[in-house]
DNA sequence: AACGATTGTAAGTACCCACTTGCTTCAATC
DNA sequence: GATTGAAGCAAGTGGGTACTTACAATCGTT
């Protein structure tokens, strides 16, 4: 199990570095310690080698969770911004990557959806809580706002280090820019 | 001039479609009608035709501007985004490619960032005015505010094809609520 | 001690890659 | 009408690609 495993490990760190075409079987193999020919004798083939071990790795996902009951908005959501932000960064290249090439690989493509669903579905839900709970106004789409939000911790971290697209400021920093943004779209009451 | 130019098309075009590495100089060749050889004579590498087809194609601007002095502001950011999201979805491949490769590439860096910074100055620039004019209220970072508007835009615009990241809605419709949610978070007060 | 499964080694297949060289064609310019 | 420059054509270079085949070495289990 020790030589699969490795494989799949670097076969996923090779794909984040140099995309689709320039992970090739004979660089994993070396990375890998491993003869080539033991690639094809346990996944067939280069394709099912670079989806396993793509959806394995997109699957190691931070857990940090909103409440199911609202408390203070403004520390929760920037504390689950800042860590999807950090989930995100990590795995910058791989995501880019499987954006650019899952016109070619439609197999990329769950991959990429599954886990920003996931994070949409928990952040509506809290907010209707949090409304519901009445510290949010009652106008406002919490579906626009959950999605904004998203989008803008998203890029913040798809694109930090490829160059200045806006003015420099840390991580924290934009961080609750945005959540305070949205929290005043949203008109929350601020807790004592 | 003809030659060059549709080797420069042709280069731009495939480069969306398959990348740095699937875009060969047999098929850029093949595709623009012209022998192999045509293309070292003419750019002397892979890399320099490509480098110039990708600069030059991102050069090609949608050029709707916000007016200088705001007027309905519900309207001319809404006319904006949708004039935004449309040049961006349409390099959308170019612009994924050009951000997956720009480790591997780093002069596609400035290319990628060159058209965000623009259009952060000025949709700030307008914002600016807007709360000067005092139909904004005087919280809320009209810095952050740019950004989110921007990334939700990029976002969607890069992503509306590949799944379901959120909910579907058209076009029109996000951006809507887009602005909405900004326009709401700067505390505008609505012409009559 | 024999067995089967997993690996390594060496070689080879058929094809694709960027790029070069030498020669010819052809049209516009001087 | 000679010259020049851009293009085509054919062939080749050295290297990489995914993948295969045949054979030997290693291992734990029976």
């Amino acid at each position: 199990m020790t030589t699969r495993n490795s494989l799949l490990d670097v076969a996923a760190r090779l794909y984040s570095e140099h995309g689709w075409r320039g992970t090739t079987t004979r660089r994993i193999a070396e990375a890998a310690g491993v003869n080539e020919v033991t690639i094809f004798r346990q996944f067939g083939s280069k394709e099912m080698l670079l989806l396993e071990s793509i959806r394995s790795a997109s699957r190691e996902e931070t857990r940090e969770q909103l409440p199911d009951i609202p408390g203070d908005l403004r520390v929760e959501l920037t504390r689950w911004a800042l860590a999807h932000h950090a989930a995100i960064a990590g795995k910058r290249q791989m995501i880019q990557n499987c954006l650019a090439e899952c016109a070619e690989h439609p197999q990329l493509a769950p991959v990429v959806c599954e886990a920003g669903m996931q994070a949409f579905a928990e952040t509506t839900r809290y907010l209707a809580a949090a409304r519901t709970k009445g510290v949010l106004g009652s106008e406002g789409s919490l579906e626009a706002a959950t999605v904004m939000l998203m989008n803008a911790v998203f890029m913040d971290a798809m694109t930090r280090d490829v160059g200045p697209l806006s003015p420099p400021h840390s991580v924290p920093e934009v961080v609750e820019m945005f959540v305070d943004l949205v929290l005043r779209a949203l008109g929350a009451t601020e807790p004592v």
